[in-house]
DNA sequence: TTTAATTGATAACATTTGTTATCGGTTTTT
DNA sequence: AAAAACCGATAACAAATGTTATCAATTAAA
């Protein structure tokens, strides 16, 4: 089909095997996408029916809690996935929104191609459990920097993991994935 | 084997089938150990080879960061699992160590045994990936109210979730749960 | 092009949270 | 039974972080 489907082609071969009848399946239900900067593309409470993989641009996933004050959970960069996967999986509304914060290119995983990987694919549940496991792994490092780490080292840390893209986002929603307000990351540097 | 083994195979079964054959399998690889009051399980650092499931008793998890300072990052009561499960998965030096609060009885679950799980068990894939999902709720929970919720609430939701076993926990271990001072929580109070 | 929003910095002040120390009252160890 | 360690509360002070407001520079919209 396309020749951007060739990276989440590769994302998969990382973890299965994939022949070309079951890599023609997948390919078949895959949609490109464009979402325009500001879009929001999931809102908050509603159930999160697709995955998004970001082959150009910058989405944000966020959420508004309690006391109405906006949190930055995630930034999904180009060649990762913005998704609130609890809310995929279970098909419960949301606690996240995701946003592009550029006009953004993706290709959406519906819930429909999800569960057919089960079923359709050789190692279907195989990759279901790595990917889940990945997922874990993601978040566990960030519960260890909210535990572990002082806002300052959180920063420091965030500017190893983005070198290039903190460049593109502006500041008081780095502050608010810092857990932080604007005013006092403007401070710490 | 033993009827505490019982409720570990009920717990399976909440997620695949099971015949008597695969139990069996499963069965003769648990091992039923103690655990003394204040005994290490798993030292930071070292790699998890393994995964408690709490029949009596409490465990805690919890890690030492760059100041020194220990956080404690989850309790595990009876009925639930205490692990570090990335280090578990990865074979990777562990970031937490285990602890028993109280003499506590476990099933141990060994490396071994969770890696025949994936040959031996007809849905063991399926087992593995709803486990990593699980795994990847409740941390997800806990990422949530580390974003958006002030200590006191967090205590608060501590109090609903963990009603009757707060009171057998030093204060101080809950204070670093809830990611305060031990006089922090004192004031709160 | 003009106007209106957005952004990042800064200052002054308020609130939250941490640090250190002290003090009874337990519990644990000897 | 005596000594030591642990525990929870409290006070006084220090440090971290939040709030509100202002301002200049930039960017987006009309």
């Amino acid at each position: 089909m396309d020749y951007n489907m060739e990276s989440i082609r590769e994302l998969i071969l990382n973890y299965i095997e994939l022949d070309e009848a079951e890599w023609e399946h997948c390919s078949q239900m895959l949609k490109i996408d464009t979402i325009n900067k500001k879009e929001i593309v999931l809102f908050q409470n509603t159930v999160c029916k697709n995955i998004y993989f970001v082959v150009k641009g910058l989405l944000r996933t966020y959420f508004i809690d309690q006391r109405g004050n906006e949190k930055t959970f995630h930034f999904s960069t180009e060649n990762t996935f913005a998704t609130d996967y609890e809310s995929f999986l279970k098909r419960t509304p949301s606690h996240y929104a995701i946003q592009a914060l550029e006009d953004t290119i993706v290709i959406t995983i519906s819930l429909e191609m999800h569960e057919s990987i089960y079923t359709k694919l050789r190692y279907g549940e195989r990759l279901g459990r790595l990917i889940a496991e990945d997922y874990f792994f993601m978040i566990n490092d960030k519960i260890k920097a909210l535990y572990g780490q002082t806002p300052l080292e959180r920063y420091n840390t965030m500017n190893k993991k983005f070198p290039k893209i903190l460049q593109r986002i502006p500041q008081h929603y780095i502050a608010s994935y810092l857990n932080i307000t604007s005013v006092h990351l403007s401070r710490l540097k």
